[in-house]
DNA sequence: TTGAAGATGTTATATTATAACATAGTGTAT
DNA sequence: ATACACTATGTTATAATATAACATCTTCAA
């Protein structure tokens, strides 16, 4: 039974996300948490209005706004990542646990791997000092074609 | 004349463009010229749609695809970049003479540098080998605040 | 218990981008 | 030169993404 399987990682992580808000005192309202359960229910990335479309079924009258506003409070605090060269939104796969991270997003299957790697940190970090630059935010993505589809 | 000395770069970069057009077989049509230039014009990165109404000063009856089209011909051939976490276009630096790039976004006056790096490309590479990913299109951009408006 | 801050509801609209089809220009094989 | 295939541009319409602005409801601390 994949689905249950899926199901109880989806738990377990649930559970982690609450902690986290506990500890770092952050309203996971129960809009915000059912956003982020069709978050998790997805294999890849979402687009606002898919989720948009499948949080209707919930609460028929959600707007934009709903989605958009949940969805902020789920990027800012670290539980999901925007991948901006898709328009796109993937949750974390470790939230709390690492600054920066790359992703590697497969053309054709449209998987994505989150890389987390002290390496980006270090260019990051030695670039700045190089050119005196404050960096607050990194968007690192690279699209092509992943292992399983290339044979 | 800081006017004058930027019309004579912008005229710079143009025979350059020109010139790799022709050795690369590529037609710059006078609309896709134009559409350059404007952006040439500019001193950080346009939104297609200030482009767009820029242009219709010269071509009052311009449309959206009028634009997009020659934003896909310029990026396709990398005279220009698309900065994904802006929705925005900005020309390159040293079009043709590199593979990856990345850049350094300040939040407050908007100024983009754009930095090659070959360490970029090591990570790139060396992830790709890890993971037997083949690596198509990287999207690179820190956003921050730049040595200017931090002092 | 009240009132300030934050969260959500709601309406409207702004912004970004592309589909689809028509027309015009360009180069090339005959 | 001509016709025909290909590319580029014109044009209409609409899709897709995102936010502004204001109303209402909760929450929680003073």
């Amino acid at each position: 039974m994949k689905n249950s399987k899926e199901n109880k990682n989806a738990n377990i992580y649930m559970k982690n996300i609450e902690k986290l808000c506990k500890s770092n005192n952050l309203k996971l309202t129960a809009l915000r948490k059912q956003v982020l359960e069709l978050i998790l229910s997805k294999k890849s990335f979402v687009k606002a209005y898919d989720l948009l479309n499948d949080f209707k079924k919930i609460q028929p009258n959600a707007k934009p706004p709903t989605i958009y506003r949940s969805l902020d409070f789920l990027e800012e605090n670290g539980f999901i990542h925007k991948l901006q060269s898709l328009n796109a939104f993937i949750k974390c796969t470790h939230p709390k646990e690492h600054d920066n991270c790359y992703f590697l997003i497969c053309k054709k299957c449209n998987n994505i791997e989150e890389v987390c790697s002290s390496k980006i940190d270090k260019v990051v970090s030695n670039t700045s000092k190089e050119k005196n630059f404050s960096p607050k935010n990194v968007t690192f993505e690279i699209s092509g074609i992943c292992d399983k589809c290339m044979s």
